[in-house]
DNA sequence: CCGAAACTCCGTACCTTGTAAAGTGTTTTG
DNA sequence: CAAAACACTTTACAAGGTACGGAGTTTCGG
């Protein structure tokens, strides 16, 4: 529960190309600062940014505020602005930036499915090391150099196939929306676990009794046969990256049957 | 961007009963107010739900608040607590509440794929008119009436399959994970939409000169081709509902293998 | 070499949020 | 009829993003 959303009204033309800009060239060094007046920056953008994501990583997004950057900064929350004009396009950086992290299947990989088993393993791990870009993909991302190049990489693993650019699209897409459901499902099991000091399996042993009062036989047989096929089965069923490995098998079946399709259909 | 998440520690124990007796007996006539003191309470549970379910459907759980909930029914911000522990708890009942909408698959539906296909398209059709569902589910959800219905349901559209339940479960919360990822998809273009007055294409138009001197056609040849695909194809091919069901299709052909694969091995 | 422009940074201020605390008035119980 | 239990209200706090205006610093135009 709990999670929230804020919105902007969102560069509409005019600001843009400075978001692009930033996001772009912005790093480079030597591309600011060349010609400014006023004193020099204390920092750079960059720092801002890096700083932003440390503290994301540990407390998440949410408990992220210009005061508490600009703190772990040593400057005053106003200045900030000097550096990345609102905290919107501040978190727009700190995303683009982390999906530099991810690496591209690696020469040797051979055939489709074995790099896209790679690439959905390199987002689950980002995932894991920066929690919150769950909170922010979709709603129209920064189209910065990273999230462009995962992109690429990504069409480049069905490059021997016989899908059209556009089905390629369609494919990658459906693979990338059924991660994120699973990575937020794991993230969410993990941070449940550590608010509540509880695991998914002490707390559900901690509603069963309440539950079983609830729940009429006759009303939900299949899910009162489901909840004793994972006691039987032990705890470790739930597993999420367990889940995720399965749903991504699953996934890539599907992927398969387009191709095997688009091979007879194609010669 | 700025989608964010706030965190409340989320009963652990005592609490847990009083959360689960307002998801389960909470609305139902008589049941409350029978024999109390003071004063009787001018509104009910059901319709503090109802107002904020009406609030959020207009304007997203981000901008529903305590006090703009109690001014639409007229009482002050902290009366609201005599009906609801907390705003956390309210947004539970709400999303339990809306997710009591959606319909079962009819008798006459035939075979599993038929009936997953028309659980899906209800999922989708929910989120199209309670969109805030999308920012909610996750994060250990409400374990209310509605909830559980609805895994019955799915759990029963896989009744004829040679899955076992614990897979049954897998398959469906694989289905489930990309529907929610699809749907957010859906959801960010329609509120980008709104909130810029820009349509996809008309943003895109707009961010594509910019970008089209950054795009290095030696590094991201494909998602340069990607982009010519997509205008030769006209805008209608990037259509989230086509999205939707090419997905769905997909994520059902996985299915398929794998009731294929269950099916010769046990049988 | 100097004034003015451009810049960084800071302090203050406004508004919005969830909800704790304490007070007021009302209904039921004993 | 007193007291307990409740509904409801007012007030108050801390935290948030960022507009505004001021103070000090560096560079540019002449």
């Amino acid at each position: 529960m709990s999670e929230t959303s804020r919105e902007k009204p969102r560069a509409s033309g005019g600001d843009m190309r400075r978001g692009l800009e930033l996001l772009w060239g912005g790093h480079s060094p030597g591309g600011r600062g060349s010609g400014r007046r006023g004193p020099k920056q204390r920092h750079s953008t960059e720092e801002v940014v890096l700083t932003a994501i440390a503290f994301a990583d540990a407390e998440g997004v949410a408990a992220l505020s210009m005061r508490r950057v600009a703190d772990a900064l040593g400057v005053s929350p106003m200045s900030l602005y000097t550096y990345v004009p609102s905290r919107d396009e501040l978190i727009g950086l700190m995303l683009d930036r982390v999906l530099g992290e991810t690496a591209a299947p690696p020469p040797e990989t051979i055939g489709w499915r074995e790099a896209l088993i790679f690439i959905a393993r390199e987002r689950w791990r980002l995932a894991e090391r920066h929690p919150w870009i769950l909170d922010l993909m979709g709603r129209r991302p920064p189209l910065g150099p990273n999230l462009v190049g995962n992109h690429e990489v990504a069409m480049r693993a069905l490059d021997g196939t016989p899908l059209d650019d556009l089905t390629k699209d369609y494919a990658l897409d459906a693979m990338h929306n059924y991660l994120i459901g699973a990575m937020k499902e794991a993230r969410d099991a993990r941070e449940a676990e550590r608010e509540s000091g509880l695991t998914d399996e002490q707390w559900f042993k901690l509603a069963e009794p309440a539950l079983m009062d609830l729940l009429d036989p006759a009303r939900f047989p299949r899910v009162l046969r489901l909840g004793e096929a994972f006691r039987a089965a032990g705890w470790g069923a739930a597993d999420p990256e367990y889940k995720f490995e399965f749903g991504l098998s699953l996934v890539l079946d599907g992927i398969e049957s387009l191709i095997r399709r688009a091979g007879t259909t194609a010669g």
